[in-house]
DNA sequence: GCTTGATTTGACCAAGTGGTCAAAGGCACG
DNA sequence: CGTGCCTTTGACCACTTGGTCAAATCAAGC
């Protein structure tokens, strides 16, 4: 499935570049509104070298959204049963407010192939996606019977952790400007520290 | 501002149909994504047609986004001081999540140009918005130093309300996938009144 | 220095795109 | 019927864009 590892110092350098460049390009333009001399601009390299290293655009896009899927649900597969539930479910919060704040532009990317019907990706979604939130939610399922928090719709909760973590990258730009600038993140973690606990506590 | 209003009949009837075309083909493929025939053929008119009633593609954006951004506020606008205050926020949360339901398109073309560093709106967002949100954030603030809800940030509040109504559109793809294709919006009523609920209750 | 293979690029192409325009078609009203 | 205006369109244009290719450059071993 993965495409077979670069030989060379310098295959790895330029692939990685274009990476790099693709993400900052498509992330900001979503694939049919980045060009290819944008990427190939941004990493420094002539258009035909880019389709040298990588067949078409395409190929950039999906390899970035593929690796992307990936990291992206880290945070939510160390989610585990052992540990107490609610600090369990606050680090997961905390960890994916952090990667909203790190890695804007990755959730951008997302955001924008969920936005436009997610045509590449619905496979993953319907499969290896729903496999593992379904497997969590059974996992928040247990922590509810257990009494160790209150009773809420697990899919939903997973959703809400979502949607609250992303909106500040995802709609960065409205949400600095609804704060005149100054920087959301201090105050998110500290509202969804308080928003979940409130919820959660038994 | 506003354009001056159509006059005759037919006229109406065909811009109306250029924009009714214009936010299904832009909510699914973005400014750049979107191509003129597509709109033309969507709305049943020819190319140069489109263009007798406005003068470019991005009149038509322009007009979708502006026209939406208002009746997008509506609900935000109607929180008020008098009521109940925990009543009066639950019912926001439920107009905003009904319209989220209903008109996801409206949703995703905004959506979709936020993301995208909202380049053709930002002046409304640091005008507009930003004063109706103080406003508003000022009125929360009024039923937190009444003890009529708990404290919480007023500014992040709202952004979580925004977050987690428009999710449901903007992702629906997505919590479909998850959710097996079953309609997410009954479930998410019901988790969003007792989040909130909880979160403000005093 | 020479050879061989990997890397880079200028020139080019076909398709798609936003937009123009002159001419044709419709329609109301005298 | 005819006239004048509103509406519609086929043909066209300039430009962008993803992608190709043959030739040039480079690097390393002999």
């Amino acid at each position: 499935m993965t495409k077979s590892a670069p030989r060379t110092r310098i295959q790895e350098k330029n692939r990685t570049a274009i990476l790099e460049a693709g993400l900052e390009v498509f992330s900001q333009f979503g694939f049919r509104g980045s060009t290819l001399d944008q990427i190939a601009e941004a990493a420094g390299l002539s258009k035909p070298n880019l389709l040298y290293y990588f067949p078409s655009k395409e190929a950039i896009y999906l390899e970035l959204l593929n690796s992307l899927l990936d990291t992206w649900l880290d945070p939510l597969r160390a989610l585990n049963d052992d540990g107490k539930a609610l600090p369990e479910i606050l680090d997961y919060v905390c960890r994916k407010l952090a990667m909203a704040r790190d890695y804007p532009r990755e959730s951008r990317l997302f955001a924008g192939e969920i936005l436009q019907g997610a045509p590449r990706i619905e496979d993953a979604l319907k499969g290896d996606l729903k496999t593992l939130v379904d497997e969590k939610a059974e996992v928040i399922r247990h922590w509810i019977a257990a009494g160790k928090i209150k009773e809420v719709d697990p899919h939903h909760l997973i959703f809400s952790i979502w949607a609250l973590t992303q909106h500040y990258a995802d709609f960065d730009t409205q949400v600095r400007a609804v704060l005149g600038g100054q920087d959301p993140f201090p105050g998110a973690e500290h509202y969804l520290e308080q928003l979940f606990t409130s919820l959660l506590k038994p």
